[in-house]
DNA sequence: TTTGCGATTCGG
DNA sequence: CGAATCGCAAAG
């Protein structure tokens, strides 16, 4: 049951939005719903539930040590997407964060459906790889783009450490919605499991 | 050119 | 905990 008290929806998406500081950016894009139009021709649609920020000055960030063609992007305008390889087998899918010339971006780490639980199954559900590095996903004639949907507040967002990486492993910048069945990780965020050590913002 | 490893996932 | 699997970027 919806709670009408702290859940609202965001009317429109600018591209101004997605130029503020990555960190803050992060947790805003918590159920933003992504459209995405499969090869089939099919056109599939779903809540995000768990990202990841990534900042110029974040060891863990491919933009750490400079521009390279790998993450180009993430040197772009806001808005855009940034898909990279990884593992020999994975694609994972971000959203880019800052003004211009700024590097920063958002991983989307798990939809709100089953089989998009995690960066890299749920780009393998959506068959998202590079060709869609670069998509605008503010504009609607794109193969993936963002709508707007859910506006969760604090009291819903909770905060942990980043998964998967091994430096900078003390940022709390990995967010998800409180308790929400489909966040990634084995026996993380579904019902019954044993709770997560998380903080809630604010 | 070579080499080590990674914003992951799955099975044992 | 380790294998799968290969592009990327740092080192030589």
């Amino acid at each position: 049951m919806l709670d009408y008290l702290t859940v609202k929806v965001r009317k429109k998406l600018n591209r101004d939005f997605f130029a503020g500081p990555t960190v803050d950016v992060a947790p805003k894009l918590l159920g933003m719903s992504l459209v995405r139009t499969l090869p089939s021709g099919q056109v599939v649609r779903a809540p995000i539930v768990e990202v990841e920020a990534y900042t110029q000055d974040d060891p863990a960030c491919h933009a750490y040590r400079g521009i390279t063609e790998r993450c180009r992007v993430m040197f772009g305008p806001p808005g855009f997407a940034y898909v990279y390889f990884i593992y020999g087998m994975y694609y994972c899918l971000n959203v880019v964060t800052e003004c211009e010339g700024t590097p920063g971006a958002v991983l989307i780490r798990a939809l709100g459906i089953t089989g998009a639980e995690g960066p890299g199954k749920l780009c393998r559900h959506w068959q998202i790889d590079k060709s869609l590095n670069g998509a605008d996903l503010l504009d609607q004639s794109s193969l993936l783009y963002l709508e707007p949907g859910t506006e969760y507040g604090c009291d819903q967002i909770s905060v942990t450490e980043r998964i998967g990486i091994n430096v900078a492993r003390e940022r709390p910048w990995r967010f998800f919605v409180t308790g929400h069945a489909h966040v990634s990780g084995r026996k993380r965020g579904t019902a019954g499991a044993k709770r997560e050590k998380a903080v809630l913002l604010q």
